[in-house]
DNA sequence: CAACATTTAATTGCGCGCAATAGAATTGTG
DNA sequence: CACAATTCTATTGCGCGCAATTAAATGTTG
């Protein structure tokens, strides 16, 4: 297991240590485990419904979801670089690059060397990829009845879900 | 791509048909599809982002996000059949095998064959296995206190994502 | 009880997701 | 201007996540 640790980790030291712990606390937390399951587990069970709840939907246009993610991105803002869908998407060039390659050769995006800055590689959407997008308001609509939930209840919960993902990347 | 769909897709026959749009509702739903990355988003990047939080914590302890699901599940539930963890998490065993197989080389948990019925595996925990729930207590701690909310907030957000997901899968 | 159907775990194949690394282009500095 | 540091994309390796398939055990039915 390359990617866990050896038994010397720099982490160990480097990473803010959890606060000591009373016997008391530790109790509460221990019996609270249970909880935590239900905290991050409802977020990991929710996301995956999600996805499968698009993936029928999504099969019949040849997208998987986080190739859906990033043509909305491109619908919506038009030609960008790697990085800047990267960091729009949470996601890096490992799993960019060959998710956009896939794109390309379905003939959804092109890319392109810029010329001032050859580093970068600017993605933009091909006729087909354009095209994509009427099938791609179908899927929402489809999506969002699914839900259950009116576009209030949606924001709502969508700031919650922003709020806290900026609370755990601090 | 194998598992995106063939030209001829029976899927796009058998499942229940976009209903029918008026130009109006288009247009609702085209501006919409900004949103639509904003909702199903949301849930993206706070699920990323609470396992981008656990990454270091679980890195000290060898477990992966999965794999501390497992374990959690154990703790809790004591042995289980591959099945009943499969549904507790929502991941079958194509999934399971391999990542429990992993648990079993690091010594956390042991796989027999249920004498009564063959095809059934139980998973149950080591003496190893037990002693890593101390570590995991201080792994909760320290996430509890950097999700920056209380324990009431915590579970008004559980039990909303628990109804979205129970939406999803219907 | 023999043939067929169902249940269960494991395997295979592919697409992420991410850490680590490589390699090319650009920028900064003496 | 040469050379080091930085930026940016691509590649590699490993662990999921899931569909499809396989294989073994159990259930069911004629």
């Amino acid at each position: 297991m390359k990617r866990t640790n050896s038994p010397i980790d720099p982490s160990d030291q480097a990473l803010a240590p959890a606060p000591a712990l009373t016997p008391e606390e530790r109790d509460r937390l221990s019996a609270a485990l249970t909880l935590d399951r239900q905290l991050c587990f409802a977020l990991h069970a929710a996301t995956h419904a999600f996805q499968r709840a698009y993936k029928p939907l999504l099969d019949r246009v040849n997208l998987t979801y986080p190739q859906y993610l990033v043509m909305l991105l491109l619908w919506e803002r038009g030609p960008m670089g790697v990085k800047a869908l990267g960091e729009a998407l949470y996601l890096d060039s490992g799993t960019l690059s060959p998710l956009l390659k896939r794109l390309e050769a379905a003939g959804h995006v092109e890319r392109r060397r810029d010329l001032a800055d050859e580093r970068q590689v600017t993605i933009s959407l091909t006729p087909s990829g354009r095209a994509l997008r009427d099938r791609a308001v179908d899927i929402f609509g489809t999506i969002a009845a699914r839900t259950g939930c009116d576009a209030g209840e949606a924001e709502t919960l969508r700031d919650r879900l922003h709020q806290l993902r900026a609370a755990m990347d601090t």
